[in-house]
DNA sequence: GTGAAAGCGCTAACAC
DNA sequence: GTGTTAGCGCTTTCAC
């Protein structure tokens, strides 16, 4: 153990000046004359000094940290997402503080408060509900909250998703068009907004071009469920004919179970459909027709609105969507007409 | 806005006591009387007054941040590994705050002075090298380091990784006494230790078997790469029949360049063998025979030496191996007699 | 432009 | 046990 911690007052000593000549050296906006300049620069170098970001903190009210609560990582939309936003973030001057919540309701609650704890300037929450109590509670301490792939009815929360509808929209309009009969849907938790949406707008697609649902099975946004759902629904002898299943990472597995437990072939016997567009959608072991989350936008709206609400207290909450285009790749028959 | 902060000085006016009993009340160690902590507890809780986490750690000296240096969350396993870690900390008390450092040398060590700006307890460097010369800037700050999946050859630094060697040399034994003759590796990036101990050990296990090398090729961890790797290696007339590639991330690259683009079969044609055991690898799509690192093994040694460092800033450091166990699928053939 | 002084919110001696 | 006091390392008025 060297010198341990070496504080602006070792360094004014060093340098011959005055400790706060030290400070406004370090800070941004204030002037310091070329001379002291040198000499504090200088006299940093030798003794190592970096400004404790900590102690500037208590006073200045800003950590500089952003507070990130994510479910799980399992499924490869999000690593991809906290890649990008603790890049993006980091080239801002921000660091992200990572908190895992279990899915269970209640631990995100006592999450968000240890997040306060450490007096984060942000809070973004990735595909995690928040209670109203709660959010309140950070309105109350002044931090601003983002959720990320993921809304609520809250018209004071701001949020930053995918056009959920319109992509699954557009998955109804390709099914329908393809001349599929018996369409079906392998839903996530239906507690999530993306999974509504999807949904609804995949209903509305399907309507629109006079087709209806077939089946429909709940898979949980979980692989062994997704499993379950693909066995009831396609163990039968009216199978359907294609399936939009609410996630890419659901998609795998169904694809999985049909093609190697039931000898389904893809797309001649079954269209499966999913959304996201993780990496392996494109892999050939997949090729999934799938409805893009285009995640380096969406992490850049989330950067700004973020920092728009950080910098200016008093900016209003948005509802951003972002343009999910529908990507067709081969696990899905191509529709027979180009109507559009 | 509301009442923005609310401090220890508000609760102990609420609850009629003095300003540091409400700092007693929360700190796990101090005393405090029934009475007093009845008051105070009824007052934090109409105030909504949860302790300020940065004005403890100036003065305590401790964050309870551990800093987490992560190059790409790409490969499949390091979201698994940072959620294990995150989960881990957290369950003990600390939250993981996140630096991805681009693979750039230089990068690293800007990126490891941030974290000392931030007062860190300890960091993890997750596949990331250390400068010699960080790593005592990091000693003299008190700021304990331990080596995730990767080590120096520096007997002061704390390490985590799986027993490399031992692992390639399953995997050279594998090769040889599955009958293979031209038996090849794609190498990940050279840089790595993880790479040259596979490689080390692999070369080991083929000569033991009277085995030898019959090509190599350099894929950098990188999928581009892999894939020219596997291209070079194999669009020729004498291809290898079998091949150990560095990492399961790379490896499905090359199974997909094999199968799809050149319409060899596996393992018929050729077997292929990875590292790491990624989810991925067991699905049925790769089912690759690979040796699997002990995520959650890794995880709780990492968390273990951190917490002796920081509890006990004598504690001597440790490099530890976790043992790697060969798990046997379908890219790779059978080895044709048991001799082990 | 520069230094002296106050204080961010808290913990840790120290007397009582 | 409890309150009083002195800082943790820094930024920020405020005179000069």
């Amino acid at each position: 153990m060297a010198q341990e911690k070496i504080t602006s007052f070792e360094v004014a000593k060093l340098a011959g000046v005055s400790q706060s000549a030290v400070s406004r050296f370090f800070t941004p906006g204030s002037s310091v004359s070329r001379k002291t300049a040198d000499k504090v620069r200088e006299a940093a170098d030798t003794l190592g000094y970096r400004p404790n970001v900590l102690a500037r903190s208590l006073i200045t009210g800003r950590s500089r940290i952003i507070g990130l609560v994510v479910a799980y990582l399992e499924n490869h939309f999000y690593p991809e997402a906290l890649e990008k936003l603790s890049n993006a973030l980091q080239a801002k001057g921000y660091h992200v503080l990572v908190f895992m919540a279990s899915q269970t309701a209640g631990n995100i609650d006592s999450v968000l408060r240890e997040i306060l704890d450490y007096q984060v300037d942000g809070i973004i929450l990735a595909s995690v509900a928040l209670s109203s109590e709660l959010g309140g509670q950070c309105k109350a301490a002044g931090v601003p909250v983002v959720l990320f792939n993921r809304h609520q009815n809250d018209p004071t929360l701001t949020s930053v998703c995918s056009d959920n509808v319109a992509g699954g929209r557009e998955v109804g309009r390709l099914l329908a068009r393809a001349g599929h009969r018996r369409i079906a849907h392998i839903a996530g938790w239906e507690g999530a907004s993306t999974q509504r949406e999807r949904e609804a707008g995949f209903l509305e697609g399907l309507r629109e071009c006079g087709a209806e649902l077939y089946a429909r099975e709940v898979g949980n946004f979980a692989p062994e469920s997704a499993r379950e759902a693909a066995r009831r629904m396609f163990d039968t002898g009216d199978r359907p004919d294609a399936v939009f299943v609410a996630n890419d990472h659901m998609a795998f597995f169904v694809m999985d179970v049909l093609r190697f437990e039931l000898g389904l072939s893809i797309p001649d016997d079954v269209s499966v459909v999913g959304f996201d567009d993780v990496p392996l959608a494109a892999w050939p072991v997949y090729a999934l027709t799938t409805v893009r989350q285009r995640a380096n936008a969406m992490v850049a709206e989330t950067v700004s609105a973020m920092l728009a609400q950080i910098e200016n207290p008093g900016t209003e909450p948005t509802q951003v969507s972002i343009e999910a285009p529908l990507i067709l790749r081969s696990s899905a028959r191509k529709p027979q007409a180009r109507t559009d």
